[in-house]
DNA sequence: GCACCCGGCTGGACCGGTTTACCGACGCGC
DNA sequence: GCGCGTCGGTAAACCGGTCCAGCCGGGTGC
């Protein structure tokens, strides 16, 4: 059963089955649905009529097997193993790609892998497989392998981070050590003078970036040493990393986070250590999404618009797949946003 | 300059290229890469090695043209335009789903879409476009408009979701019923009277069904009808809905929630109400993630492996491109993760 | 010794589009 | 009347693979 003679498998219907259909040839069709000239009014209706009729798209495959052209643009996220689902910062950027890419009907090819010599295999796999037309990298690293292995490739790209980075690729960046000075400024201003820091994975080109600045300008005013505790972004190690900062001798009164799950988690972590915030310790996240303000206090945070720039690095990459020459695109900076999770520190603490 | 004529372009290495690299025909490296018995093993080295020095891999789109298969699935996920991020949920699904598609080589293709209508077109134009050999559908709304609209279509589908809504589709769905009611059963045994539930948007199905569930199991318990309220699953309204509660008349004692994010945002409007957790309203979330080990208190849960979940999907979803008979698959039940959120309530109240 | 089978491999048709060379008809200027 | 350009359209080559019929040579069975 199922099989029976007779009951031909339902083929599918080609671009020949509608040029028959509106009595043309299939270059006609071809060139009425890539919108090209060379075919008149009346004939152009008949054809568009001829496909609807017949349910018709043209065979993506086969199109650009035919003029080499992709629609899709490739997308891996390293996703360090422990935490399985990613946070907010890559879903806004991915809504932010998408944005872009729905206009201009193309298609986001998204992998989780587990380092960046996996990211390399998956990219070159994309860009020989033809599957993808170019591709976006994230969280790139100091020296980030993957910067020359895709130049050798020739796969074009976009590299969402700083321009020292990217090494001839086009860029977007937002100025990340004027951020953190700002954030440093506006602690000193509320009269913290022990402000500490938990930062991002060590490598990651931001973490260093953010890292210096944030040394910078505790030491430009006048407060030694800024203490920078290293983690994975994870809600743990933000968790870890708040305790040891707050058990330490000389508790700092102001923490800078590097993401803001660490700061949801160092929040909790203050509460579980019977202080206060923001009275016995001003809290400052970074790349403020909606869990912000979803904790009690609110967190102060760096906002950053990430679904806008995931949008900027969507838009880049047309630009470098119609062969614009690389360049360094900056997004804004990331600008504080006070809440409820920064003070002046109690009196009496230094 | 750059196009001067001399300069060929470096036309891209062909399966011919390797083929008369080793010596062979095209059949013969076709046959071997996709290892189909016909070639000996000393010729399969040779092409291999050809291959390799090539740098070749097979172009897909080439592939899928001629053998009418496709290693793509689509996902499209619904996200209500004020929720910009996505939840927890979806990202360990996605990476769920992703830990299965990689072992076949096979992609994802990822569409973030406003609602079941431009969902329904995306599908088309992939299924259409033959960009994806099938898809996964997830958040099914009471009688979803998808379901007849890809099988119209043709399209293999999988349901994430109860057998229900999946009308004939494969789907994989987990015991929700049979876990809220544990859930209540749970809050009734620590002494709680007043149960009161923050649920999903209204219409999906998964919401349907713990909504009668809930209903049911608090009708059980003698404590009379259940008070849920609806929301779009973002934090916001989680909070909204939770002040309500916390600021009515007969306050319940004893909150559940329908997701982890909106249970987050109940905990700090209880603290910024002055309640404290457990000791005046125990929370219980739903969709345990990271989040809810990171509040404090933490938060108690029904934990669910979504992980795991998206892995079945995706598993499913390859047997049916195989041809298997439809089917309902269950997934393991939610079950109850106590944590910090959840106590019996303060003496004398009832 | 002959028919037959079988593993190993080749040649070429084919998938469904795009692109290009070319063609007929028509209008125009001289 | 003739050359010429333009418009609307066609036929066929081509993209880079897969797949199938068939060929060749060496066993095997009898």
């Amino acid at each position: 059963m199922g099989s029976e003679a007779g009951t031909e498998p339902p083929r599918r219907v080609t671009i020949r089955d509608v040029a028959a259909r509106a009595g043309v040839s299939k270059g006609a069709v071809s060139l009425t649905f890539n919108d090209r000239p060379g075919v008149s009014r009346a004939t152009r209706d008949r054809i568009f009529a001829a496909a609807r009729e017949l349910g018709w798209s043209p065979h993506l495959s086969a199109r650009s097997l035919s003029n080499s052209r992709v629609d899709t643009v490739g997308l891996a996220i390293a996703r360090p193993a422990r935490t399985l689902g990613l946070e907010p910062w890559s879903m806004e950027f991915v809504s932010g790609i998408e944005s872009v890419l729905v206009e201009r009907s193309c298609s986001l090819l998204l992998r989780l892998v587990r380092d960046v010599r996996e990211e390399i295999a998956v990219q070159e796999a994309w860009w020989r497989g033809r599957q993808v037309g170019g591709s976006i990298l994230v969280d790139l690293r100091d020296g980030d392998p993957r910067v020359p292995a895709l130049r050798r490739l020739g796969l074009p790209a976009v590299v969402a981070g700083h321009p020292s980075l990217a090494d001839g690729f086009t860029s977007v960046w937002t100025d990340d050590a004027t951020a953190v000075t700002e954030a440093v400024r506006y602690l000193v201003a509320l009269g913290h003078r022990r402000i500490a820091r938990v930062g991002g994975a060590p490598g990651l080109g931001h973490t260093t970036i953010r890292k210096a600045a944030f040394e910078a300008a505790v030491r430009e005013a006048g407060l030694g040493e800024g203490r920078t505790l290293a983690t994975d972004f994870s809600g743990e190690e933000g968790a870890r990393a708040t305790r040891a900062l707050l058990a330490s001798a000389d508790r700092p009164t102001a923490i800078l986070y590097d993401n803001d799950i660490m700061a949801v988690a160092g929040l909790s972590v203050a509460a579980e250590m019977g202080l206060s915030v923001p009275a016995d310790v001003s809290l400052l996240a970074w790349d403020d999404s909606q869990l912000c303000q979803l904790t009690h206090p609110t967190l102060s945070a760096m906002s950053h618009d990430v679904f806008g720039y995931g949008a900027q690095v969507a838009h880049r990459l047309f630009e470098v797949l119609d062969q614009a020459a690389p360049r360094a695109h900056q997004a804004p900076t990331p600008a504080l946003t006070p809440r409820g999770s920064t003070a002046p520190p109690r009196r009496g603490e230094p």
